[in-house]
DNA sequence: ACAGTTTATAAGGTATACCTTATAATCCAC
DNA sequence: GTGGATTATAAGGTATACCTTATAAACTGT
């Protein structure tokens, strides 16, 4: 197994698994890659031997101490890189988030620390991601689940999908942004927002999925 | 082809030749990247039906427009993630330019832009190769050509292979450096210098092909 | 001009990580 | 508890870019 494909599939595994304990189906990891699920049952068995995952059969893939380690290791390395290229370099949200999968791989550990300690140590990468992740905070929630009528700040945007990125950044939801619930669209389809300054927003329920929040 | 193959290629070729009409021998392609020499003959085939070479049967193979270009842009990003990882992320020479092998496929034009305006547009790399590369100036001398008494300034390190800038690296002959030529060892393995407060050194033969100056 | 070296090319092999098709096992809902 | 969907696994295929072995062609020095 080449380094770069074991570390894309233990973040993505990280990425979107609800928690570390419940298995994430291969169908998801399948759907996410744009893979056929047998490319992606045979790279888990590999993942298996390798010691980076436990797979459950029929019910999906749970990291172990050593893949989520990988995993958080190279979240690290990308939100670091999404820091710099946002921050220094001033690239957009999701193009930053795209190159940053680049070079994500490419940069050692020693980089790594030093390009933190030029960045001043952050703690959270453009979209929220912890940089030092740790458990998700009891206080976030997401704003599919927020009722209407609630008001919320934006603490981060997760699973890390461009297309996601692009579009809620086209929202101006971005960490830190203050909102309040104003409607429920038929069938749940959406939830419409009232921003800071008085902007209005229809969320799709798919997106509103990946906009965590704490209740202010 | 993969494009970072391609690159990585045409950037050999760029660095190894002595001029832009001088084919270079495939042996020398083999040695650089420890490949057998069937397989460079393999991939440069490729390289010539994609258009970014020419060969030369027997005699080797030159860059075509498309591939000076592709040559020079790659040249261009790995200088500036030199420069980058050298000057803000302080690392060492030779480090930086493993570290920069790896980050200048990663990054687009646009980010290649950016930082190059990051870095307030610097004309050279680490150990001297032009960011905004052209004809080696004429003023240019290869160490090894220098005679006994001569006094220069270094201006490059090239080609830049990794073993070789850590040994030039520990002679401190950065460019800049300014040395004066006081020996010949027997049969021509080396060159004594001088250089500035008084350190001396031998420079291989081998070695002193690669570090290029100015006569002062 | 011929011997010896270098270079070219053919033929077949390896590993990685994808693919499809097809069958078998298991799960879940009614 | 059975049928339909999901998931697993087997079997065989593709492309890339490397490898070795072996033969053939072309160059080069004496």
């Amino acid at each position: 197994m080449r380094q770069e494909r074991v570390e894309e599939y233990l973040g993505a595994v990280y990425r979107l698994r609800s928690d570390a304990d419940t298995p994430l189906p291969l169908a998801q990891l399948a759907e996410y890659f744009g893979f056929s699920p047998v490319s992606v049952h045979e790279m888990v068995q590999k993942l298996e031997e390798g010691g980076w995952v436990q797979y459950h059969p029929y019910r999906g893939v749970t990291l172990t101490e050593a893949g989520t380690d990988a995993a958080l290791a190279l979240l690290r390395r990308h939100r670091l890189w999404e820091r710099f290229l946002s921050d220094v370099l001033s690239l957009p949200w999701d193009e930053a988030h795209t190159v940053a999968g680049d070079l994500e791989h490419a940069a050692p550990e020693a980089v790594t620390e030093r390009l933190s300690a030029f960045l001043g140590e952050p703690e959270a990468c453009p979209h929220g991601g912890p940089i030092a992740p740790q458990a998700t905070s009891a206080l976030e929630q997401c704003l599919r689940s927020l009722g209407v009528g609630a008001e919320a700040r934006v603490t981060r945007i997760a699973p890390e999908a461009p297309d996601l990125l692009r579009r809620i950044a086209q929202l101006s939801l971005m960490p830190g942004s203050l909102v309040k619930i104003v409607a429920q669209t038929a069938e749940a389809t959406g939830v419409a927002l009232l921003a800071e300054g008085g902007r209005q927003a229809v969320v799709p329920a798919a997106d509103a999925r990946a906009v965590w929040m704490e209740i202010v």
